[in-house]
DNA sequence: GTCTATATGTTGATAGAC
DNA sequence: GTCTATCAACATATAGAC
């Protein structure tokens, strides 16, 4: 016997994805219908609005960092979580070189609408600066604040410019750079 | 006497401000007419086709780019080109933090779409990657490359996480902190 | 060259049968 | 809850008068 309905959950599956791929304002309803294999006419049901579907998407990619952050925690060692963050985004390099980070091409985008949406988007980004200076700090740094600073936007540059060459390699290049980095600190 | 029409220049020059304020997808042709003051249907005399558009905004970003590099290069020493450029782009950290930087922004946006000028936009960060470099390599330094990558990649990223928490003060503090960098080097 | 009026297509959203 | 049919708004692009 099947759940009552897991339209909803594909329908943010498929949203994601798309928005991820192909960015918002490109993606129609109908494409996250289609997507979904859910009717079009349907999605309204589970979604009044295209506001309403980015705001849930938005929701499930926080859910998705914060248990990534737990996971990471479970590591004893402030140090070996950040390495281990890097770690983790380098294996998926080829899709970040292609598409861009799936939070950062985002919130630019977002950040153009007049929606408040955009809020949302940019707290996943404060969330990752606020978690990862959090390591530093845990890890007695005076300038906890500045090295948060400093690993944040060389993530998201990373992204930028991968993104833009269609290189991975050159978000290898930088992730070993910084988990070095990190090491010798 | 007037020039014999300077609706065309006009027309680039609202375009670009409003791709890079509101973005390429959310400004309508309808926007651009209004703020250049050049009626609707006369944008069409001028650019076939939006996509026309968006490739002229480029090309002046383009030249403008290559401008402001002939004039850092006045400058004899490398390392005083790179000071100073980042100095520029600090002067502009209100206009960075509120919309994003022009380029960036662009790109990730227009990396979405399936259109040929992706690539045009493109070519603007590998324009800068690349001069970047060179002034590295100018230095002497071995491991230009790697510098290079650093430091685009660093500015970029310093776009996303400003735009994102709309703070200019983020701005000020990582271009002080690469300036710094830079001058030890 | 300039501009009004409009064709054409797509989108987000809704109404209402089942 | 599900889905078809459709509305209303908007966007790009064009036709053609001036």
């Amino acid at each position: 016997m099947p759940r009552v309905s897991d339209k909803r959950e594909k329908l943010v599956q498929s949203a994601g994805k798309l928005f991820h791929q192909v960015g918002f304002n490109q993606t129609s309803i109908a494409d996250i219908a289609e997507d979904s294999g859910v009717p079009l006419g349907n999605v309204h049901y589970y979604f009044k609005t295209k506001a309403d579907l980015i705001s849930a998407v938005l929701d499930h990619r926080r859910e998705s960092l914060k248990s990534w952050y737990e996971e990471l925690e479970k590591l004893p060692n402030p140090k070996a979580r950040l390495v281990q963050m890097l770690t983790d985004m380098e294996a998926m390099k080829h899709k970040l070189a292609k598409y861009g980070c799936p939070v950062g091409s985002l919130c630019q985008e977002l950040d153009k609408e007049r929606m408040p949406v955009a809020k949302q988007a940019d707290g996943l980004i404060k969330m990752q600066l606020k978690w990862i200076t959090d390591q530093f700090r845990e890890l007695g740094k005076k300038d906890a604040e500045e090295l948060g600073l400093r690993l944040t936007t060389a993530i998201h540059g990373t992204g930028v410019v991968a993104n833009a060459m269609k290189d991975a390699r050159i978000i290898e290049c930088e992730i070993e750079r910084l988990k070095s980095w990190v090491r010798k600190l």
